[in-house]
DNA sequence: TGCAATTAGTTCTAATTAGTACTAAACTAG
DNA sequence: CTAGTTTAGTACTAATTAGAACTAATTGCA
Protein backbone atom coordinates (compact mmCIF):
# COMPACT_ATOMS: atom_id res chain seq x y z
CA UNK A 1 0.00 0.00 0.00
CA UNK A 2 1.48 3.26 -0.66
CA UNK A 3 0.13 6.22 1.75
CA UNK A 4 0.21 8.95 -0.42
CA UNK A 5 -1.23 10.81 2.38
CA UNK A 6 1.40 10.63 4.70
CA UNK A 7 3.19 13.79 3.25
CA UNK A 8 -0.21 15.59 4.23
CA UNK A 9 -0.11 14.76 7.79
CA UNK A 10 3.69 15.20 8.19
CA UNK A 11 2.70 19.08 6.68
CA UNK A 12 0.29 19.51 8.91
CA UNK A 13 1.92 18.97 12.07
CA UNK A 14 4.96 20.86 10.82
CA UNK A 15 3.00 23.76 9.74
CA UNK A 16 0.93 23.64 13.67
CA UNK A 17 4.14 23.63 14.82
CA UNK A 18 5.52 26.70 12.85
CA UNK A 19 2.95 28.41 14.17
CA UNK A 20 3.21 27.44 17.77
CA UNK A 21 7.19 27.93 17.77
CA UNK A 22 6.51 31.74 16.03
CA UNK A 23 2.84 32.92 18.49
CA UNK A 24 4.27 30.79 22.09
CA UNK A 25 7.31 33.40 22.20
CA UNK A 26 6.23 36.56 21.74
CA UNK A 27 3.10 35.15 24.26
CA UNK A 28 5.38 33.88 26.95
CA UNK A 29 7.35 37.03 27.18
CA UNK A 30 4.16 38.98 28.09
CA UNK A 31 3.77 36.23 30.56
CA UNK A 32 0.61 33.98 28.94
CA UNK A 33 0.92 30.30 27.18
CA UNK A 34 -1.22 29.87 24.32
CA UNK A 35 -3.98 28.24 25.71
CA UNK A 36 -4.37 31.56 28.56
CA UNK A 37 -4.16 33.76 25.30
CA UNK A 38 -6.74 31.73 23.65
CA UNK A 39 -9.28 32.02 26.26
CA UNK A 40 -8.52 35.58 27.60
CA UNK A 41 -8.81 36.67 23.62
CA UNK A 42 -12.39 34.93 23.63
CA UNK A 43 -13.33 36.35 26.55
CA UNK A 44 -11.95 39.88 25.38
CA UNK A 45 -14.91 42.37 24.89
CA UNK A 46 -17.41 39.71 25.42
CA UNK A 47 -19.95 39.50 27.50
CA UNK A 48 -19.06 36.33 29.98
CA UNK A 49 -20.51 32.46 28.81
CA UNK A 50 -20.08 29.68 30.51
CA UNK A 51 -17.23 27.23 30.30
CA UNK A 52 -19.35 25.38 27.75
CA UNK A 53 -18.97 27.77 25.33
CA UNK A 54 -16.03 29.01 26.42
CA UNK A 55 -14.32 24.99 25.66
CA UNK A 56 -15.83 25.33 22.21
CA UNK A 57 -14.50 28.79 20.98
CA UNK A 58 -11.46 27.89 22.21
CA UNK A 59 -11.24 24.28 21.20
CA UNK A 60 -9.73 23.15 24.69
CA UNK A 61 -11.80 20.42 26.19
CA UNK A 62 -13.49 20.73 29.70
CA UNK A 63 -11.07 18.66 31.87
CA UNK A 64 -8.23 20.91 30.24
CA UNK A 65 -10.34 24.44 30.51
CA UNK A 66 -10.92 23.74 34.35
CA UNK A 67 -7.46 23.72 35.38
CA UNK A 68 -6.55 26.53 32.90
CA UNK A 69 -9.20 28.98 34.52
CA UNK A 70 -8.42 27.92 37.53
CA UNK A 71 -5.18 29.91 37.25
CA UNK A 72 -6.19 33.05 35.48
CA UNK A 73 -8.68 32.87 38.26
CA UNK A 74 -6.48 33.09 40.66
CA UNK A 75 -4.24 35.54 38.99
CA UNK A 76 -7.07 38.05 39.66
CA UNK A 77 -7.97 37.28 34.67
CA UNK A 78 -11.20 36.39 35.24
CA UNK A 79 -14.13 35.27 37.86
CA UNK A 80 -17.08 33.31 38.12
CA UNK A 81 -19.84 34.37 38.52
CA UNK A 82 -23.41 31.54 39.46
CA UNK A 83 -25.31 31.47 36.26
CA UNK A 84 -29.00 32.46 37.50
CA UNK A 85 -30.94 30.42 35.31
CA UNK A 86 -28.78 27.39 35.33
CA UNK A 87 -27.48 26.50 38.57
CA UNK A 88 -25.02 23.44 36.83
CA UNK A 89 -23.34 26.33 34.83
CA UNK A 90 -21.49 29.38 35.64
CA UNK A 91 -20.77 32.41 34.01
CA UNK A 92 -16.88 33.66 33.54
CA UNK A 93 -15.63 36.96 32.52
CA UNK A 94 -12.57 39.01 31.98
CA UNK A 95 -12.02 41.09 35.35
CA UNK A 96 -11.45 44.88 35.09
CA UNK A 97 -7.53 44.03 35.69
CA UNK A 98 -8.02 40.78 32.66
CA UNK A 99 -9.58 43.28 30.78
CA UNK A 100 -6.60 46.21 30.81
CA UNK A 101 -4.36 42.84 30.29
CA UNK A 102 -6.73 41.81 26.90
CA UNK A 103 -6.22 44.99 25.70
CA UNK A 104 -2.61 45.40 25.88
CA UNK A 105 -2.07 41.92 24.98
CA UNK A 106 -4.35 41.19 22.14
CA UNK A 107 -3.69 43.94 19.75
CA UNK A 108 0.37 43.11 20.74
CA UNK A 109 0.61 39.72 19.56
CA UNK A 110 -2.05 40.25 16.62
CA UNK A 111 0.30 42.13 15.23
CA UNK A 112 3.23 39.69 15.86
CA UNK A 113 1.25 37.45 14.10
CA UNK A 114 0.42 39.80 10.69
CA UNK A 115 4.38 39.86 10.70
CA UNK A 116 4.20 36.63 9.35
CA UNK A 117 1.17 36.53 7.38
CA UNK A 118 1.36 40.02 5.82
CA UNK A 119 3.82 38.46 3.21
CA UNK A 120 0.30 36.47 1.33
CA UNK A 121 -1.85 37.99 0.04
CA UNK A 122 -6.04 38.10 0.13
CA UNK A 123 -6.55 35.15 -2.17
CA UNK A 124 -3.92 33.05 -0.76
CA UNK A 125 -5.25 33.41 2.57
CA UNK A 126 -8.56 32.74 0.92
CA UNK A 127 -6.58 29.61 -0.51
CA UNK A 128 -5.64 28.45 2.79
CA UNK A 129 -8.36 28.64 4.92
CA UNK A 130 -10.54 26.69 2.26
CA UNK A 131 -7.91 23.73 2.01
CA UNK A 132 -7.53 23.62 6.02
CA UNK A 133 -11.29 23.11 5.71
CA UNK A 134 -11.04 20.32 3.43
CA UNK A 135 -8.50 18.56 5.68
CA UNK A 136 -10.79 19.02 8.74
CA UNK A 137 -14.03 17.78 6.71
CA UNK A 138 -11.71 14.70 6.01
CA UNK A 139 -11.47 13.69 9.20
CA UNK A 140 -15.39 13.69 9.83
CA UNK B 1 -6.65 46.17 11.90
CA UNK B 2 -8.54 43.83 10.26
CA UNK B 3 -7.42 40.36 10.78
CA UNK B 4 -7.94 38.37 7.28
CA UNK B 5 -5.44 35.78 8.54
CA UNK B 6 -7.14 34.62 12.03
CA UNK B 7 -9.86 32.63 10.32
CA UNK B 8 -6.87 30.59 8.78
CA UNK B 9 -5.43 29.61 12.31
CA UNK B 10 -8.54 29.00 13.89
CA UNK B 11 -8.87 26.19 10.86
CA UNK B 12 -5.35 25.22 11.03
CA UNK B 13 -5.86 24.09 15.06
CA UNK B 14 -8.91 22.28 14.02
CA UNK B 15 -7.53 20.51 10.82
CA UNK B 16 -4.85 19.40 13.44
CA UNK B 17 -7.58 18.84 16.56
CA UNK B 18 -9.52 17.04 13.75
CA UNK B 19 -6.48 14.76 12.68
CA UNK B 20 -5.86 13.97 16.56
CA UNK B 21 -9.51 12.79 17.23
CA UNK B 22 -9.26 10.29 14.19
CA UNK B 23 -6.19 9.06 15.18
CA UNK B 24 -5.44 8.84 18.73
CA UNK B 25 -8.77 6.71 19.64
CA UNK B 26 -7.39 3.87 17.02
CA UNK B 27 -4.31 3.91 18.56
CA UNK B 28 -5.00 4.01 22.22
CA UNK B 29 -6.99 1.19 21.38
CA UNK B 30 -3.49 -0.44 20.41
CA UNK B 31 -2.36 1.06 23.54
CA UNK B 32 -0.27 3.32 22.13
CA UNK B 33 -0.52 7.52 22.15
CA UNK B 34 0.39 9.36 19.02
CA UNK B 35 4.12 9.86 19.86
CA UNK B 36 4.48 6.66 20.94
CA UNK B 37 3.56 5.50 17.24
CA UNK B 38 5.38 7.81 16.16
CA UNK B 39 8.88 6.89 17.23
CA UNK B 40 7.91 3.30 16.38
CA UNK B 41 6.55 4.05 12.91
CA UNK B 42 10.01 5.86 12.65
CA UNK B 43 12.25 3.27 13.78
CA UNK B 44 10.55 0.66 12.30
CA UNK B 45 12.37 -1.09 9.46
CA UNK B 46 15.37 1.85 9.77
CA UNK B 47 18.97 1.09 11.49
CA UNK B 48 19.36 2.43 15.09
CA UNK B 49 19.81 6.13 14.70
CA UNK B 50 20.29 8.79 17.93
CA UNK B 51 18.08 10.43 19.71
CA UNK B 52 18.96 13.27 17.87
CA UNK B 53 18.43 12.13 14.19
CA UNK B 54 15.06 10.63 16.25
CA UNK B 55 13.48 13.96 17.01
CA UNK B 56 14.09 16.07 14.34
CA UNK B 57 11.90 13.08 12.42
CA UNK B 58 9.45 13.09 14.70
CA UNK B 59 8.98 16.58 15.16
CA UNK B 60 9.55 15.74 19.22
CA UNK B 61 12.03 17.99 21.22
CA UNK B 62 14.59 16.17 22.44
CA UNK B 63 13.38 17.02 26.08
CA UNK B 64 10.08 15.35 25.24
CA UNK B 65 12.02 12.59 24.22
CA UNK B 66 13.54 10.97 26.93
CA UNK B 67 10.73 10.30 28.69
CA UNK B 68 8.62 8.61 25.63
CA UNK B 69 11.97 6.34 25.32
CA UNK B 70 12.03 5.48 28.70
CA UNK B 71 8.55 4.46 28.90
CA UNK B 72 8.99 2.32 25.58
CA UNK B 73 12.07 0.90 26.83
CA UNK B 74 10.97 -0.19 29.65
CA UNK B 75 8.25 -1.88 28.01
CA UNK B 76 10.83 -3.90 25.79
CA UNK B 77 9.84 -2.17 22.50
CA UNK B 78 13.39 -0.60 21.68
CA UNK B 79 16.56 -0.42 23.27
CA UNK B 80 19.50 1.78 23.16
CA UNK B 81 23.08 1.11 22.22
CA UNK B 82 26.03 3.05 22.87
CA UNK B 83 27.50 4.43 19.85
CA UNK B 84 31.24 3.68 19.33
CA UNK B 85 31.81 6.54 17.06
CA UNK B 86 30.61 9.26 19.96
CA UNK B 87 30.13 8.78 23.12
CA UNK B 88 27.61 11.86 24.18
CA UNK B 89 25.10 9.81 22.12
CA UNK B 90 22.97 6.27 21.72
CA UNK B 91 21.89 4.06 18.86
CA UNK B 92 18.40 3.80 19.63
CA UNK B 93 16.84 0.87 17.43
CA UNK B 94 13.51 -1.14 18.34
CA UNK B 95 13.65 -4.76 19.72
CA UNK B 96 12.17 -8.07 18.42
CA UNK B 97 9.36 -7.64 20.35
CA UNK B 98 9.01 -3.35 18.97
CA UNK B 99 9.36 -4.89 15.55
CA UNK B 100 7.01 -7.40 16.29
CA UNK B 101 4.78 -4.51 17.40
CA UNK B 102 5.70 -2.35 14.79
CA UNK B 103 4.42 -4.94 11.59
CA UNK B 104 1.32 -5.07 13.43
CA UNK B 105 0.67 -1.47 14.28
CA UNK B 106 1.85 0.43 11.38
CA UNK B 107 -0.23 -1.41 8.58
CA UNK B 108 -3.06 -1.49 10.68
CA UNK B 109 -3.01 2.56 11.57
CA UNK B 110 -2.39 3.29 8.01
CA UNK B 111 -5.81 1.49 6.75
CA UNK B 112 -7.62 3.40 9.30
CA UNK B 113 -5.82 6.69 8.26
CA UNK B 114 -6.83 5.53 4.80
CA UNK B 115 -10.29 5.41 5.21
CA UNK B 116 -10.38 9.53 5.90
CA UNK B 117 -8.09 9.89 3.45
CA UNK B 118 -9.51 7.79 0.78
CA UNK B 119 -12.61 10.27 -0.32
CA UNK B 120 -9.44 12.83 -1.84
CA UNK B 121 -8.10 12.81 -5.13
CA UNK B 122 -4.06 13.13 -6.11
CA UNK B 123 -4.58 16.12 -7.18
CA UNK B 124 -6.07 17.16 -3.44
CA UNK B 125 -3.59 15.46 -1.88
CA UNK B 126 -1.13 17.53 -3.45
CA UNK B 127 -2.89 20.99 -3.37
CA UNK B 128 -3.25 20.14 0.69
CA UNK B 129 0.34 19.51 0.90
CA UNK B 130 2.00 22.58 -0.78
CA UNK B 131 -0.75 24.87 0.99
CA UNK B 132 0.75 23.64 4.54
CA UNK B 133 3.99 24.09 2.75
CA UNK B 134 3.53 27.42 2.07
CA UNK B 135 1.54 28.18 5.65
CA UNK B 136 4.54 26.48 7.24
CA UNK B 137 7.01 28.76 5.79
CA UNK B 138 4.92 31.64 6.30
CA UNK B 139 5.98 31.56 9.66
CA UNK B 140 9.98 31.17 8.94
C1' DT C 1 48.29 20.86 22.76
C1' DG C 2 44.81 23.05 25.49
C1' DC C 3 41.01 25.98 26.24
C1' DA C 4 36.52 27.67 24.49
C1' DA C 5 32.49 26.67 22.26
C1' DT C 6 29.36 23.30 20.68
C1' DT C 7 26.67 19.13 20.93
C1' DA C 8 23.89 14.98 22.91
C1' DG C 9 21.14 13.79 26.13
C1' DT C 10 19.07 14.12 31.01
C1' DT C 11 16.67 16.48 34.66
C1' DC C 12 13.38 19.50 36.37
C1' DT C 13 9.36 22.54 36.34
C1' DA C 14 4.95 24.35 35.01
C1' DA C 15 1.42 23.77 31.93
C1' DT C 16 -1.57 21.52 28.75
C1' DT C 17 -3.78 17.48 27.13
C1' DA C 18 -7.43 13.62 26.65
C1' DG C 19 -10.05 10.62 28.92
C1' DT C 20 -12.71 8.54 32.61
C1' DA C 21 -15.29 8.67 36.58
C1' DC C 22 -17.89 11.49 39.44
C1' DT C 23 -21.36 15.10 41.54
C1' DA C 24 -25.06 17.98 41.19
C1' DA C 25 -28.60 20.12 38.57
C1' DA C 26 -32.03 20.10 35.01
C1' DC C 27 -34.86 17.99 31.81
C1' DT C 28 -38.27 14.50 30.15
C1' DA C 29 -41.38 10.91 29.50
C1' DG C 30 -44.79 8.18 31.51
C1' DC D 1 -44.89 14.13 40.12
C1' DT D 2 -41.02 11.23 39.75
C1' DA D 3 -37.59 8.08 38.01
C1' DG D 4 -34.35 7.83 34.36
C1' DT D 5 -31.51 10.40 31.39
C1' DT D 6 -28.84 14.17 30.00
C1' DT D 7 -25.87 18.09 30.95
C1' DA D 8 -22.20 21.26 33.32
C1' DG D 9 -18.41 21.23 35.49
C1' DT D 10 -14.76 19.02 38.72
C1' DA D 11 -11.32 15.46 40.17
C1' DC D 12 -7.99 12.43 38.93
C1' DT D 13 -4.55 9.92 36.10
C1' DA D 14 -1.03 9.23 32.72
C1' DA D 15 1.24 11.27 29.09
C1' DT D 16 3.11 14.90 26.35
C1' DT D 17 4.95 19.42 25.89
C1' DA D 18 8.49 23.41 25.83
C1' DG D 19 12.00 25.43 27.99
C1' DA D 20 15.93 26.11 30.92
C1' DA D 21 19.65 24.50 33.50
C1' DC D 22 22.84 20.93 33.70
C1' DT D 23 26.56 17.07 32.65
C1' DA D 24 29.62 14.91 29.80
C1' DA D 25 31.80 14.34 25.44
C1' DT D 26 33.56 16.33 21.33
C1' DT D 27 35.20 19.71 18.24
C1' DG D 28 37.64 23.66 16.74
C1' DC D 29 40.79 27.12 16.90
C1' DA D 30 44.74 29.56 18.25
Amino acid sequence: MQAHFLPVLRNLVSAYQAFERFSAPDLRAMGLTMTQFDVIATLGNQPPMTCKELGEKTLVTKGTLTGVLERLESKGILERKLNPEDARSQMIGLTIEGQKLFERVFPAHLQHLGRAFNQLSTGELEKLSTALQTLTNTFK
